[in-house]
DNA sequence: TATGAATGAGGTTTCATTCAT
DNA sequence: CATGAATGAAACCTCATTCAT
């Protein structure tokens, strides 16, 4: 099933799929450890940022050594690596957008958004960071874009489906619109949401609304124009 | 006149009026060295960006003594703010989008959004910085949010009027539809422009397509109680 | 027992308990680098005096890294503090004035005069210091204060005894007296002693000589003037 | 006239006798100028002490750029110089103590003591000052040492001639008497005038009463062999 | 593994002093 | 003489990283 905006992912990056730091725990205590450095290190980062924070404040928030933070990390870059790595797990089972028994193109589209946004608000700062960090280490701005990639293909794929079933503007390059319109929705997520407070149920209705008009999208009973009324050359958007 | 979308900003930061740095300095030297100083802090912050860089590389940058910094400026911030300041001044002028003896609203806004992609080119980076700086330093998110503030009052204004007008979907909320749609210009701007080089036009063609979409714009002869002429139909965006 | 003369003490502290420094460090090395610390300060700030010294100059007498200072204290001034805590104890034992066997008041205010002066010159420097500091940093000038309080308390109480017993001058406020005889007292001690190398003796007789004029000291003997021999008027003071 | 404690001098620097700074200035303006960096230079080393002024807040207090300090001093030692010898002059006519009229020594103590400590008061702070630099500067060491010892003659003159008139215990080593007795009143004059807000009365009385008793003064009329004695009965002040 | 003291390179910041205008 | 910008040596302080225990 074609998802239209974000469904299960956090901004643009759909899966966090990092090899960097596999290395799995060899003891049970390790884990424990190491589980709760990355614990701390998010936490951490969220309160300082990523350039605000010190590997000492990281282990102290682990209630272990400096030193033993090197037993699993190479440096702040790999624990993030880490973290995101982590939250993957959380954002990727957002309540997914069973939108059962839909097919109205706008619920689907309005049960992505939401799906979207709930795990936005989850992790908006973390994907602040990620951000942040992208603009700095190539290595991270490289992840975002991989993600980013295949999140929007994804977004694509809806869109050209709609348009080939006859209910979205059909001069749209999907995969541009695409881009576009998730980056709005991640934009209105961060500046609406996250610095304004404005509540979720509001912000679906917007994005989705715009979302919508964007694509012109028809109801489905409207599909195809029906050849007898090409005369009228109605293709009324939305 | 209103404008549609950042027509002379870039991002949402209309206005760059800062206080904290207008210590003009009293000699003609100091006014050189100073202006030197703003220069190299620019160069060295696309360069390395604002934690990345170091006041020893500014002062190198500006052919001065790392102590001279501190005769203008008491620290990064600073310096940050009188470059942005400065920036202001190249994008107050980006070639305001004159869009003599149209009055066609596509055409308003197509202009307006080249005009701001335009001068958004310019100053990618800075942007970048300053969006990194604003996740840090809470000074520099607040100029950043009071500057968007201003920046979506005025498109918001513009939407308004178009619904008056009866040229746009009523059911929107001017300004919060203003908000996702130059969210969603500025993102663009970056991510496709910036990070995939695709070109001005393509650009230009695309948030503006989308952006009428959004709005459900009608061309002004539609407008209003289209009832007698509903049949002719003419729908032309642009 | 009441002391006269700032016995035990050191100029006018009589209690260095300084609670700024109280980080006892975990491990046995961290303790003795600590204590080295301390101890290289000791000489540096006695060598340079306290503003003139340099924290790098502690941790090379220390034979540290300058980054190890900072793992201990927070700056000079905490050193300080240390430094003036460990003199202390130092001073708080020096060879306290156990008059054994003699009830003669001005026994009792020589040996503490002289434990006084002794426990002085071990710490002249120190003291200098501490006044320069004091001067500077309302904190040590509040230190200081508190501690000359404590220290001229003492001296009062064993006025008053005297006077109680009728064996000093009455009229005498006897905290006033205190403040200004031990002022006499520790100035004679930097003048005198440290300045142009008067011997021990010398001081000790003198400022004790001074001290029980200025009290009008008569010997236990002559206590309470009986009224009968009233008339005959013998006051032999000392 | 002997006067016994410090009549006209404050502390223990009788004369300002400096040869450093004595270049008269040769224009009209350039003496001006000179006099008003003496005279900030003496507020700023009042307010932050001479360790902790900057040559800038002297230049900047006195209303003139940085370089011109250096027309008239080489650095700080010498406006020190300069204004302490300014100050001599406002110390050596503090209201010469004139105890006209009377012979009693306890007056004309009396009258020296408030004397000095009118005088200290007016430049407390300074002499704390010159305290701390002669700590630190040999230099200046040296100009108060030489100057407490003229000081101290005199003093010990005094002293001396009680003694041959019978009117003062002449076990006392004259000049070390002078030297303990009027570093108890600079020290009284610090500690209580200065910090404890004691007003003058109190304290000249109390120095008074110290000074006199510790030298066991009698009145003029029970000096020497008082054989015949005046039947009247001395009266001793306690 | 865990610890946390020690390291020291690297950046920041201050200010006395010079010098061209 | 006055100016004040420029200088740069010198001190401060931080923190990632190592390593002996």
């Amino acid at each position: 099933m074609s998802k239209p905006s974000g469904t299960d992912q956090v901004d643009d990056h759909p899966a966090f799929v990092d090899a960097s730091s596999l290395k799995e725990p060899p003891t049970a205590k390790g884990a424990r450890t190491r589980a709760a450095l990355v614990t701390a290190a998010r936490t951490v980062f969220e309160r300082d940022g990523f350039l605000g924070s010190r590997i000492t404040d990281i282990s102290a928030e682990a209630d272990c050594a400096s030193g033993t933070f090197y037993t699993y990390f190479s440096g702040k870059e790999e624990v993030l690596a880490a973290v995101l790595e982590a939250a993957q797990d959380d954002m990727l089972h957002p309540g997914l957008p069973h939108v059962n028994g839909t097919d109205d193109p706008r619920e689907v589209i309005a049960a992505s958004n939401r799906a979207y946004l709930t795990a936005y608000l989850r992790n908006a700062r973390l994907m602040e960071i990620l951000y942040q960090v992208a603009s700095i280490d190539p290595a991270f701005q490289e992840l975002r874009r991989r993600r980013a990639a295949k999140f929007n293909e994804r977004n694509s794929r809806h869109i050209a489906e709609l348009q080939e079933r006859g209910l979205a503007d059909p001069t749209l390059d999907p995969l541009m619109a695409a881009k576009a319109l998730s980056g709005m929705v991640s934009r209105v997520a961060m500046e609406l949401m996250v610095y304004e407070d404005v509540d979720i149920d509001t912000t679906v209705d917007l994005v989705t609304t715009l979302w919508v008009n964007a694509l012109k999208l028809k109801a489905p009973e409207e599909a195809r124009p029906p050849s007898k009324r090409a005369g009228r050359g109605g293709r009324r958007r939305s």
